[in-house]
DNA sequence: GCGACAG
DNA sequence: ATCTTGTCGC
């Protein structure tokens, strides 16, 4: 069995089990420790201080006009030491899939909390390039300006490419909140410590956890949390993000 | 010193 | 993110 820690143990993969007479408690798999060196401190600091400098270009503002396409992207890992990324282009607010493309290179960064950006955009930039048409809007999947110096991926890609972004994450990073009610289209907000809001979080379906919204670059809260209600269809995840996870996926059997 | 920690 | 089976609930 590869990438097992050395040291302690606590996770039981197996489910229910016994050791030592002390019953263990199934727990996911996050809890073993990430292969690989851990990340340089002199790497991890320079990162943090490009990021406060990308964070001064970020402008939040409402979309000029309705969107006609919007993206949606996501990246994969096939192996360990490759990453694909995927964009798909879907119109709106029809939402038909238009264009699916995907881009495939070597992973340069390990996973760090707050620096997700630094390990995934590189290689989205690349997808993006093969797109034929550009997008009014990218939802991307990850945080926006909810993140600890509000540079999170999506508001990363929007200041690279100067595109209207914003980010649409599963978990969350930073801040706080209370739980919406369980039904479709509650919303609560994401707070800092000071107060500041940093996102919407999004009952997208009944009784589903629920999604963390916030802006990323050239869009605004009310944009962001009305584009994401405007491409749900009944699933927990919206169209873009959906659909881009779909075909990372299905590219991966590809490539592997 | 002790938690929290996108994908 | 990735591995991985069955299982509980609407």
């Amino acid at each position: 069995m590869a990438n097992v820690p050395d040291g302690p143990r606590f996770y039981n993969p197996a489910g229910p089990a016994v050791v030592h007479s002390v019953p263990l408690i199934p727990l996911p798999m996050a809890y073993y420790r990430p292969p690989g060196p851990a990340p340089d401190p002199v790497v991890v600091r320079d990162l943090t201080r490009l990021q406060d400098e990308l964070r001064t270009r970020i402008r939040l503002e409402p979309l000029p006009q309705e969107p006609q396409l919007i993206a949606g992207c996501d990246s994969s890992f096939p192996t360990p030491e490759t990453v694909l990324s995927v964009f798909v282009l879907l119109r709106f607010p029809s939402l038909e899939l238009v264009e699916k493309v995907y881009h495939v290179s070597p992973v340069t960064l390990p996973y760090i909390p707050g620096l997700l950006a630094f390990r995934e955009a590189p290689n989205l930039l690349m997808a993006y390039e093969k797109l034929r048409q550009q997008p009014d809007i990218i939802m991307v999947d990850g945080h926006g300006i909810a993140h600890p110096r509000r540079m999170g991926i999506a508001a990363h890609l929007g200041v690279e490419l100067d595109v209207p972004t914003f980010g649409v994450a599963k978990q969350k990073l930073t801040g706080t909140f209370q739980e919406p009610a369980l039904t479709k289209g509650s919303i609560t907000p994401l707070t800092d410590k000071q107060g500041e809001l940093l996102g919407e979080v999004i009952r997208s379906k009944d009784k589903v956890n629920p999604l963390f919204v916030s802006p990323g670059h050239r869009c605004d809260q009310a944009t962001a949390t009305r584009l994401t209600l405007a491409c749900l269809r009944g699933y927990k995840l919206p169209e873009p993000t959906r659909l881009a996870d779909h075909w990372a996926e299905e590219f991966k059997k590809e490539v592997r």
